[in-house]
DNA sequence: ATATCATTAGAAAACAATTATCTTTTAAAT
DNA sequence: ATTTAAAAGATAATTGTTTTCTAATGATAT
């Protein structure tokens, strides 16, 4: 059993052909948006629909394994769950990258200065990456 | 001229009565999705087409003066310009706050890591607020 | 391996959100 | 006041997402 299958079975969600290709993809290009996801598997996958993409995406949503990534001026991206990171976008070409920066002290100032309880944090930071911004 | 028409008139954007009252309600309510901000304006001025908060959103937000905030499980909201703030969400009662935290340092850490040129910032912070918190 | 059962895939329709089009109205500059 | 470009409002068109229904399939117990 390859660790796709076993993403799939330790979330106890059933295993099909579709949801191995997801999972598969998103590993492969770490950002994908619902669209990009279904280009990509039809090309292999010719039959699949584009509700089954968005009803398997929801599904594993809830199951807690995939996350989605809001940016700017652009569709959702869709990502494997990992430890906790930020993004960064270019806004010329639209790449996403990952990033790991600590938010630790941020989120606790922000706690003691709302009172809220902090459970969840989204960086995104917006500008050229190196080769747009060469020109 | 009061500071609504002003705001406009600085953008050069057209002053009208619709644009007025949708200034004037962000800056009442802070932050406001599309439909709260139709249905807010609906009951003083019950003629204005849906399609019309639409269009003066997208053209306010080119003109610099209005900015889309992403909000995970929420529809899109919308602010007046301000100094650069972050955001903290209640994850149960979707209330939204501003709150000014000093990103700069994470900033410099991101354009060090990956050399992008920084040029925006958007964090959120989701959990629960002190009322949803208490139970 | 086979039968059973619940879940999923796929296709289409329904629904929702956003944008475009067109005509009438209006702001603002002469 | 007149003119002109831009905006409002109504509707249609488009795009994005969810639901519904039936046939197919994966998992479990034989």
């Amino acid at each position: 059993m390859n660790k796709f299958e076993q993403l799939l079975r330790v979330n106890h969600i059933k295993v099909t052909p579709q949801r191995l290709r997801i999972v598969e993809e998103l590993y492969g290009h770490v950002h994908m948006s619902i669209d990009e996801l279904y280009q990509a598997i039809k090309k292999k996958f010719p039959t699949i629909s584009l509700a089954t993409i968005y009803k398997n995406i929801n599904a594993m949503i809830e199951k807690g394994f995939i996350l989605e990534v809001q940016i700017p001026n652009q569709k959702s991206k869709y990502e494997l769950v990992k430890p906790s990171h930020s993004h960064v976008v270019c806004q010329t070409c639209g790449k996403v990258e990952d990033i790991t920066l600590d938010l630790d002290t941020i989120a606790h100032k922000a706690a003691n200065l709302t009172h809220y309880q902090i459970k969840e944090e989204a960086l995104v930071l917006s500008g050229l990456c190196p080769a747009c911004k060469a020109g």
